[in-house]
DNA sequence: CTGTATTTGTTCGTATGTATT
DNA sequence: AAATACATACGAACAAATACA
């Protein structure tokens, strides 16, 4: 499940391939919120820096659009 | 201009005169803010904990003041 | 309309590991 | 061995935009 794991890989970068996949499977469709930072946390037990940056990097990349107050959304919509 | 070189001097020695030269030309007055850790990081290409160290010292010097969740101040408020 | 809660944004504090000098 | 420097990661406080009761 929240299968971070230690090692070369640093946790962001498997968080943001983690979230990439479910958006490309289709778990998550355009226009779809991506969960909270606060809930990804929960999820996987990750800092909230972290998370952000795994966010930052799915947004860089024009996969997820992201709102103040709002939250994070799959692209696309 | 403000270049941080290699070289025998450190480089968060080298960060923290050119700090202290803007103060004391009056660039940055009492009360004014330093530049966030993150905007220091990009404008000279540093690691944050270089960054650190560098404002650490002006610190200690009594230059600046600073604050968690908000930042570093000139001194002399 | 008025607060309160949620959510993202920004900032500093601290620790660890690695590589280089 | 020791100091320097970078990257990663967790924690905490502060701030602002949005949503909601």
């Amino acid at each position: 499940m929240g299968q971070i794991t230690d090692g070369p890989v640093p946790k962001y970068r498997q968080l943001a391939e983690i979230l990439r996949a479910r958006i490309e499977a289709g778990e998550l469709a355009p226009g779809d919120p991506i969960p909270s930072e606060t809930a990804l946390e929960a999820e996987f037990d990750l800092a909230r820096g972290t998370i952000r940056k795994a966010i930052a990097a799915l947004r860089e990349e024009g996969v997820i659009v992201t709102t103040r107050g709002k939250g994070s959304y799959v692209a696309g919509a």
